[in-house]
DNA sequence: TTGAAAGCGATACCAG
DNA sequence: CTGGTATCGCTTTCAA
C-alpha cells in the first residue's frame, strides 16, 4: 500500500533571520532566546513573542552552522558493523546510545560497507565526530587514527580484539575465550579437540586469536592433546558436512566458536548419530539464551563485557582530558560455563 | 589492556585556506582541483601543488561547511530501532545501506532511544537530511513528518505496520501474518488457538495486528474455533509459567508471535510434558534458520519483504521527484512454512 | 588560468 | 536589555 502526501508547498526552509522578522527582534535576540543564554537577561514578552514566531514557522535550528560556527560538535560517532551482528553487541549497543545521550553527545551510526579502512576514516571525519568509538571488528588503522585525530576527534577509542596504534585501545582479548574453552575440555578428559573456524570473512580477528587460545591452552597442558581446525559456514549444509565425516576425524570434543555456530553444529552432528556429548563434547560463547534451551544443554564461555554505561563514561573522560591515561580495565574476563553438551 | 597515545601537537584543524597557502594559490583554486570541478580547466602542475598540500596537511573537508553552502545535504537518516532487532532486519539494514551508498547518499543511524517522537523529529531534522527512512516500529508522527518536511526533507519514508499521515508509507499488513498462521492451523484441524502476545514494550505494533489477523481468519472461516491471547516474555520463566498453566487452558495449538518466541515456548512445553505437535501445534513467524534445527522442525510464516535495493532506489526516486506518486507495492505477502511442529 | 569576494545559518562579542 | 556585526569553512559567481 502506498500513499502520496500532498504536497506541502514547500516554502524555504525557515531559518533564525524569519523568526526574529516575526518577532520583530533582532537575530542576536533569537539566539539568546532560544539558547537560554544565561549570561543575558531578556524580558519575558519579547521570549514569548520569539518562542512563538519559531513555533509558528516550524524552526528548527541547523547544525550543521552551529557547528561551524562553534568549532566543534557534540558527535560520537559509532563505526557500524559489516557483519551481521549478534543480539549480545545489539544490546551493547543500545546500552551505549542511552548513555551517551544522557551525557549530551549526539550519536551517529556511520556504516563503511564498500569502503576501505581509510577512505572510511576520511569519511567519518568530513562529519567532524569529536570521538569515535569503534567496537568490535576494527576498521581502524593507525593512519586513519590519525586522520580522525588532525581532523579535531578528542577521543578515538577501540574495542576489539586488538590495538590501533594512536587510539585509546580496550584490548579484548580472544584469546581467553579459547583457554577457557579449551581447559574445560581438558578437564573433562577429551584430548582430541577440533575448533570450528567460520567460513564467513570478517570474522578472523576473532575466530584467529581464539584459535591460537585453544592451541595455547592445550600446549600448556601437557597431556599430549590433539587441536584441529574445522571451516564451517553458518548454515545447515556445511554443518551437515562436517557432520559427515566427523568419525574419520578422530575428535572427541570441538569448541564451535560461539552459540550460535556451536546450536547449528550440534544439530548436524545429533543427526548424523553422533552422541553428543558421549561421542563428542560441544561447547560455544557468549552465553545466550539459546543454549539453555537445547538438548543437550549447551555448554558454553561467558564473556565480561564492560557496560554500555562505563564506555560512555570512558568516552566522555577522554573527551575532556584527551591526554590523560585511561586506567587498565580488566576486560574480557572468560569462564567457561558447563552444561550438559560437555 | 590501555595505551595511552602520544599527544600528537593537536595543531589546529587544517583548513582549505592552509592548503592553499601551502600551494601558493587561491581557496578557490584548491576548492577546483579537490572537486574535480570540469567546468574550471586548472593546470596540470597546479593540480598536483594542491594535491600534495592537502596530503602533506591530511587535509579533509569540512562537511558542514559545505552543506551549509550548497543548502542540501546527502544525508539519509536511519532512525535506529530501539528495540531488539532480529537477524532478519539487520540483514535488510545492511542491505540498504550499501545501496544507498551505491547512490552517493551519506547514510547515518541516529538512535532517538528515552526521546519522544516529535523530540526525535526535531533531532532528526536538525542535521537536514534529504531523506528519512523509517524501518520498523515507526517512531514517527504527522507532526513529526511535518517538521522534517519544513527542515527540507525531500523524502519521508516509513515501512512500518501503520500508515503516517504526510509521508510516503509503504504498510506491511502485520495482519496477514496472523491470517496465514491461524489458515494453517485451521486446516490442520486445530480449533483451540492460542496466540503469544510478547510482554516486552514496543512490540504491540506488530502484535496486536497479528492477534487481530488470527481473529479474522478464525471468524472467517465459521468453524466455531477459539482464539486466546497469552502474553509471555522472551525468557524462560515467562514461557515456564505459560507451559505449566497449559493444559488447563484447553487449546490444541499456538501461533507464538515469531520464531524466537516459539523456540522458548516450544522447550518449555517439551519440557512440562507437553507432546507438539500432539497435543498442541506451535507456529512460529520469520522463518529463521533455527526454526530448521529445532526438532521437532518449527513450522513458521514466511513474510516477503522488499529489498534493499528497492528500498535504496525507492528513495532515490522520492527525492529526485518528491511529488511523484509511488506505485502499489505487494509487500508482505505471508505464506505459512509447514514443517513439523504443526 | 587564477583570484577576490559574497554568502550559507547561527553565535557571541561589543556597542548602544 | 537589545541590536549590529564579524566569524566559522567552503563553494561559486564574477573579474582580472
Amino acid at each position: 500500500m502506498s500513499q502520496t502526501p500532498k504536497q506541502s508547498a514547500e516554502g524555504p526552509v525557515p531559518t533564525s533571520t524569519d523568526v526574529a522578522r516575526l518577532a520583530g527582534v533582532s537575530r542576536a535576540t533569537v539566539s539568546y532566546v532560544l539558547n537560554n543564554t544565561s549570561a543575558v537577561r531578556i524580558s519575558e514578552p519579547t521570549r514569548r513573542r520569539v518562542r512563538e514566531a519559531a513555533e509558528e514557522l516550524g524552526y528548527v535550528p541547523h547544525a550543521a552552522a552551529r557547528s561551524l560556527r562553534a568549532g566543534h560538535t557534540r558527535i560520537v560517532l559509532l563505526p557500524t558493523a559489516h557483519i551481521p551482528v549478534g543480539p549480545l553487541y545489539s544490546q551493547f549497543l543500545n546500552e551505549i546510545q542511552w548513555a551517551l545521550r544522557a551525557l549530551d553527545y549526539t550519536v551517529v551510526q556511520y556504516g563503511s560497507i564498500g569502503l576501505g579502512a581509510d577512505e572510511a576514516a576520511r569519511a567519518w571525519a568530513e562529519l567532524r565526530p569529536v570521538a569515535v568509538l569503534s567496537l568490535g571488528e576494527i576498521a581502524l588503522t593507525a593512519h586513519g587514527v590519525q586522520v580522525l585525530k588532525r581532523s579535531g576527534a578528542k577521543a578515538v577509542i577501540t574495542l576489539g580484539p586488538q590495538r590501533v596504534e594512536g587510539a585509546h585501545s580496550l584490548v579484548m582479548d580472544q584469546r581467553a575465550i579459547g583457554v577457557a574453552a579449551a581447559e574445560h575440555l581438558l578437564e573433562r578428559g577429551r584430548r582430541g579437540i577440533g575448533v570450528v573456524v567460520p567460513a564467513e570473512p570478517g570474522l578472523e580477528l576473532f575466530s584467529k586469536p581464539r584459535l591460537a587460545g585453544v592451541r595455547k591452552a592445550v600446549a600448556g597442558a601437557g597431556v599430549g592433546a590433539r587441536v584441529e581446525a574445522l571451516t564451517m559456514a553458518y548454515d545447515e549444509e556445511s554443518a551437515a558436512g562436517l557432520a559427515a565425516r566427523w568419525r574419520d576425524l578422530g575428535l572427541d570434543a570441538v569448541y564451535a566458536y560461539n552459540d550460535e555456530y556451536a546450536q547449528v553444529l550440534m544439530r548436524a552432528l545429533q543427526d548424523a548419530g553422533v552422541d553428543v556429548p558421549g561421542e563428542c563434547a560441544v561447547v560455544g560463547a557468549d552465553d545466550l539464551l539459546l543454549g539453555k534451551l537445547l538438548r543437550p544443554r549447551l555448554s558454553t564461555v561467558h564473556v565480561e563485557m564492560p557496560t554500555g554505561r562505563e564506555m560512555a563514561e570512558l568516552v566522555d573522560r577522554v573527551v575532556r582530558d584527551p591526554g590523560g591515561a585511561v586506567e587498565r580495565h580488566d576486560l574480557m574476563a572468560a569462564r567457561a560455563v558447563p552444561r550438559e553438551s560437555s
